[in-house]
Order: structure tokens, then sequence, then C-alpha cells
DNA sequence: ATACAATACAGATAAATATTCTTTTTATAT
DNA sequence: ATATAAAAAGAATATTTATCTGTATTGTAT
């Protein structure tokens, strides 16, 4: 049967999204427990595939790259063969950080990372309009982020 | 005058990116140098705020929250106060993992990651439509996703 | 209710790692 | 070429991780 979580490892889930660089010590504390059962649930979950990696989380602004940009995407064809093309595509252009097939009024919703509004517009000439069967094409720029995150609120598991 | 990153700073923030729980030992093999100056380096780049956290990327969906959807939203009204106050309560909904101020057909984009349909339904009927000034809305329900990550590109710096 | 088994916990310890300090090398400007 | 500054290497120390052992708790069957 599954493994299934309880309260302490949802809090732990908690812990680790927000902050992964601390000590298994401190991260007992916080939980009011010491630190080898602390250790061993965090083995578990991450064994059990609920804790995928850890990863360093960069500022892009200070980077250089200001600009995040939405494209939703109708396309004018849809056999399977293209659909997957269409991804395996995109997924080899850098700038893209998600491709979602969605429903709704387009194919796929894409996010983009780039430098600039330059960088947006060569982006979309020099790549994106060279892919076959597009239709409607919808950019929206971001002006500003009010929240922006992979945290995922599990108090309410 | 401002901290530049040079080459192998990119290559470190590149590596960091992908798993940051690698000794720094690792690390440093895989740039050629040893410990020390890789983990001087490490800590200015934190120093310095390229690197803002470090974080475990939880599996969502063996989480339970299995649906991602994106939501367009006009607003009626444009006052100062107006957006002030919709985008605070927009970020007490623990739901929304993202929120963006944006210019195109819509004012807002959002992220949502929830259970399923219906508490994406729950959302809507239940928190969404009881904010004031809202007009037209659009959602895109995530049928798949080809790509998601936070992971940027260096290699074009 | 009680005994038994299974699981989780606390505390202690050895091995590994992070961190600091000193010395050496490399790069740069004069 | 030489002096200076910056970065890297090497070595020593402080922390932390990971493991082991014994104890407590929980669940289950009688």
């Amino acid at each position: 049967m599954a493994y299934s979580l309880d309260k302490i490892d949802l809090q732990l889930l908690e812990i680790l999204q927000k902050d992964s660089n601390q000590t298994t010590k401190r991260i007992a504390e916080q939980l009011g427990m010491t630190t080898s059962p602390v250790f061993e649930r965090i083995k578990k979950l991450e064994k059990e595939g609920y804790i995928k990696k850890y990863v360093a989380v960069l500022d892009n602004k200070k980077i250089g790259l200001k600009l995040t940009v939405f494209i939703g995407i109708a396309l004018q064809g849809h056999t399977r063969s293209y659909l997957e093309k269409f991804v395996k595509e995109i997924n080899n252009f850098p700038e893209i950080v998600e491709c979602h097939r969605v429903s709704g009024n387009f194919d796929y919703l894409l996010k983009l990372v780039v430098e600039d509004i330059e960088a947006y517009e060569t982006f979309i000439i020099s790549k994106l309009t060279l892919l076959p069967y597009l239709g409607n094409v919808q950019s929206l720029i971001t002006l500003s982020t009010g929240k922006e995150t992979n945290e995922i609120d599990l108090s309410r598991i």
C-alpha cells in the first residue's frame, strides 16, 4: 500500500519548501522532536518521491533576465504527431520555463523568461513564428509580479 | 560598483539550480577546482542576492494537488487603491502560487494549484467571484504539462 | 484488559562535510 | 620586470550528517 503523509510529514514538507538549507537539528527543533526521526522522515520523503529535488532559487532580475511573458497559443491542426512535435520544439527553446497543454481558448500556454522586450521580440520573430500551424497567438507581458513561488500551501491537505 | 558574474559563477549557479544538495567537494570537482574557492563563491552569490534561497521541490501530484489552472482577469475599474487591494486579497488565497500584473487582453494573470476540478470550482465560486469590479475572466485548465521549472538557462548571459 | 509485535523515538557516536585560516599562485597595472 | 591585488589551493578545525542501540509508544489479537 502507498505510504501516506501524516501531520508531521506535512509540516516537514512546509519547512523544507521554505528553506531546505537548515540543519536537521534546527528542523527538529521547529517540530519539537529530536534529529533522528526527522532525519529518517526526510529520507523517506525523498525516497518515496514526495520531495523531487533541492534547488537554489535565483534572482532572475539581478542576473539580467528582467521580463516574464505568458503566451497563449492556438494551433490550426491537432494531429497527434504534430502536437508532439510542437511540444518537442518548444522544450528546446531555453527561454521557455513552462509549457502547458490547456483547455479553453488556447491549446498551449507558455511561460517565458527573457532579458527584455527586445529579446522577447527576437524570440517571437526568429523562433515562435517559424513553427507551422500556428493559429491565434496572444502574449501577456508581465508588468509586475505580486507573487511567484513554488511553495504549496499544505495546510489544506 | 556592482559585483558582476564571471563564467565560473554562472556555471556554479547552473549547478546549484539543478541540484543544491551536493557537497562542495562534488561541485568543486565539476568545476575543476578545490573546495575553498567554490565555497567562497557560493557564499558571495548568497550574500549578493543572486541566490535567494534553497528549497525542496515537491511532487504536487503525489501530494494530491493534481490540477494547475491559469486565470486571466480583466478588471472594470483601475484606480490605484483598488488594484492594490485586489493584489492583497489575491495573495491571501493559498491556492494561488503566482499573480502577475500584465499588459495585453487582461490585467492580471493568476496561476493556481488545486486538488481537482471541484476545488477549482469552489475557488471560483466562493473566492474569486466575490471580488468586486471583475470584468472578463478566462480560465485555462492544464491538461498536461510538457515543461515546468524555475531553472533558467544561463548559457546566454 | 493484557500480551505481543511493529513502529517510532531519543540519545550517543563515528564518519563525512562545511568552514576558516594561511600559503601559494595567478592576473594586472605600472 | 616588478609590485600589488585578487583568487585559488592546501591544511586544520568545527559542525553536521548518518548510523547504531536502547527505550517508548502505538496498534492488534486474544
